[in-house]
DNA sequence: TTGTTGACTCCCG
DNA sequence: CCGGGAGCCAACA
């Protein structure tokens, strides 16, 4: 672990400590955040010196599309889709969240917004 | 300081 | 909808 050193890796784990359950955020939308909106990659990075370990609630960060990626780690993709559904969330026939409904932003409340509504999604 | 790597994204065809 | 290729960033050797 990069250890002792308060970086951009700190600051990933504290806003994923943050996402509250049923939801769950991007790479892209951590990066922008924090300030960096082209380090996703950077922020996988970060998630994956947590290993298996729970202090962070790393299975809420899924990609762009809603899906999970961890490409070469199929177990653990197996497991963060396990965790995200005994929370409650639902995949689709082609193992994607709803974006629309489930994302979380880190000024919002809650998900106070209802479910399939709002005509702003289009994410793109 | 330079080069490599990677749990990402976007653009094309 | 899917696969391939290029771009960006932070950490590390």
């Amino acid at each position: 672990m990069p250890a002792g050193r308060p970086s951009f890796y700190e600051r990933v784990y504290e806003l994923v400590r943050e996402v509250p359950r049923e939801s769950v955020v991007t790479y892209g939308q951590v990066a922008l955040f924090l300030g960096s909106p082209a380090a996703a990659r950077a922020v996988g990075y970060a998630l994956h010196f947590l290993g298996h370990s729970r202090r962070v609630p790393w299975w809420r960060v899924v990609n762009a599309r809603g899906g999970i990626s961890l490409r070469g780690r199929g177990a653990n993709a197996d497991l963060q889709r396990h965790l995200l559904e005994r929370e409650g969330l639902r995949f689709d026939a082609a193992g994607r969240l709803d974006l629309r409904v489930d994302r979380w932003w880190p000024d919002d409340d809650d998900q106070a917004q209802p479910a399939g509504r709002s005509p702003r999604s289009s994410a793109r």
